[in-house]
RNA sequence: GCCAGGAUGGCCGAAUGGUAAGGCGCACGCCUGGAAAGCGUGUUCCCUUUGGGAUUCUGGGUUCGAAUCCCAGUCCUGGCGCCA
């Protein structure tokens, strides 16, 4: 959230902005109508206050001194302000209440340094690594779903039977290495000086709203115990999307201390999204899925060290996929692309050699976002209530947050079973990870269960 | 889930229907050779800031007037119950 005295006083600033999202549907000009005429509503509401406390005052002083008559003639006056008060408030809040909700849906000002774009194929690319020395890799490399099925690691079947498309089991080895890659992210974070929590994985509505999934993208979360199209109030629970939000709710209302920052926290959740309206996209496999585990980093800085904090988390969760040995890039998104709550992100994409995409590296396969690293300024603080004194006898001012996945989970292991599988069908382990697996060093793959696989050949 | 008690500023804490004491912390000033102590001022949010309004967990209600009385909710503490 923006604030009332930014907005009033930066216009421009914010029509600009909007116009650089490409979002031309929030209402920005009645926002500003709805504000003044809150202001004078307000102005008068406080004038009728003041007559109404001075005759309220007069009142007990009249009893006081046993003045009944003229006490009585000022309850009179009193019941008429009242009256009159009642009608002028009731009017104000009103319109506060809209210009509240109005604010709640104004995205953050992207930073004037970022790029100028549409979509996706405008962004930026930073920088790559570890391409030079890429691994020899098959002729034909085969996509991680049927691997993954070969090997009977995946198991999309029998995940859609037990909670519908979308969801998936990891089996064996499979398993094995999903919790080695959470173990190993887990610790290099811990070495990057982060502390661990642990969340609560339902959040309430207030928590949604504090860093943005709410209220504009109820349709992309999971509601506890009802449907998403009935209404919810501040109470009700939602499946973390993110760990991004009980961990940057953690401290709402709080003031810290300036001896407080930064704060580092890293956190291991699942994570559920509806990916409403992505049908027909990346379907095949585990790129986008209804549930997904991920380590979240979340940073609580002083203002001005945002900036210089935003590389640093780049470069921490960077550090997970040198570590494992995957070819990436970083790309800094341009305006277009950016979330709602951000002012500036830059995205980390691992390269899966399988498929091609449609503008996917140059020696084919393709892009996946593994970690969205974000600077929200005091963009979140403002609306979750998140400040810090920054002297012990100065007025506490917001914070910035930011936070980045390091990493999620599925497209990692993606790009695991992809680049790093052999000629014969294997999947050799990274050395990073070997020592999280009892000192495995391939994966050989599991014989398939049931009669299903005696019918299709794979079991005799 | 039931019963009882509770929630007041950064912290502690008083006020039981008449308009939020006091203390601690912190900052500045006075005082001092310097410090401590002492004294004074300040230390939440909003508005159109020589001023005004709001704010005693949240939301309703009663009243001319609510920290105080009533209703609902949230959380905390204690007791009982249930539970992996």
């Amino acid at each position: 959230m923006l604030s009332r005295q930014f907005v009033r006083e930066n216009p421009d600033a914010i029509r600009e902005a909007l116009e650089r999202r490409g979002i031309d549907d929030v209402g920005f000009e009645d926002l500003l109508a709805v504000d003044e005429e809150w202001r004078e509503l307000k102005s008068r509401g406080d004038d009728l206050r003041h007559e109404r406390n001075q005759v309220s005052n007069r009142i007990g002083e009249l009893k006081r001194e046993g003045n009944e008559a003229d006490a009585e003639a000022a309850i009179e006056r009193s019941q008429q302000l009242k009256e009159t008060l009642q009608e002028i408030e009731a009017r104000a809040d009103e319109l506060e209440a809209d210009l509240e909700q109005r604010l709640l849906e104004l995205p953050n000002v992207p930073r004037e340094e970022i790029p100028t774009g549409q979509n996706e194929r405008d962004n930026e690319e930073v920088r790559r690594h570890g391409f030079e020395t890429a691994r020899e890799l098959p002729a034909d490399v085969t996509p991680h779903y049927d691997l993954g099925e070969d090997l009977d690691v995946l198991d999309f079947e029998r995940g859609a039977k037990v909670a519908g498309g979308g969801f998936y089991f990891l089996k064996g080895d499979g398993a094995r290495l999903e919790h080695a890659l959470v173990r190993f992210m887990r610790d290099l974070h811990r070495e990057q000086g982060y502390t661990e929590v642990f969340p609560p994985i339902p959040v309430n509505t207030t928590a949604m709203t504090g860093t943005g999934q709410l209220p504009k993208f109820a349709d992309d979360a999971f509601r506890v115990g009802a449907r998403n199209d009935q209404p919810y109030d501040d109470d009700d629970l939602w499946l973390c999307p993110t760990a991004e939000v009980p961990v940057t709710n953690m401290y709402a209302d709080d003031i810290l201390l300036r001896d407080d920052l930064p704060i580092k926290h890293q956190a291991y959740t699942p994570n559920f999204r509806r990916e409403a309206g992505e049908h027909g996209t990346e379907t095949r496999g585990i790129a986008r899925v209804h549930q997904f585990n991920k380590v979240e980093l979340v940073n609580f800085v002083e203002p001005d060290d945002s900036d210089d904090r935003l590389e640093s988390l780049v470069a921490e969760a960077e550090a997970v996929l040198r570590r494992l040995d995957l070819p990436y890039r970083v790309v800094l998104l341009c305006d277009g692309d950016l979330t709602f709550a951000s002012a500036k992100t830059y995205d980390i994409e691992v390269w899966a050699p399988a498929d091609d995409m449609a503008h996917g590296p140059d020696r084919g396969g393709r892009w996946l976002e593994v970690s969205s690293a974000s600077n929200f300024e005091a963009f979140q603080a403002r609306r979750i209530g998140l400040r810090y004194r920054p002297e012990r006898h100065e007025s506490a001012e917001y914070l910035h947050t930011l936070n980045a996945s390091g990493l999620a989970l599925p497209r990692v292991l993606i790009a695991l079973l992809e680049y790093y599988q052999n000629e014969d069908g294997t999947v050799t382990i990274p050395e990073t990870l070997r020592p999280y697996m009892d000192g495995q060093e391939r994966i050989e793959g599991h014989d398939p269960v049931g009669e299903s696989a005696v019918g299709a050949g794979k079991r005799e």
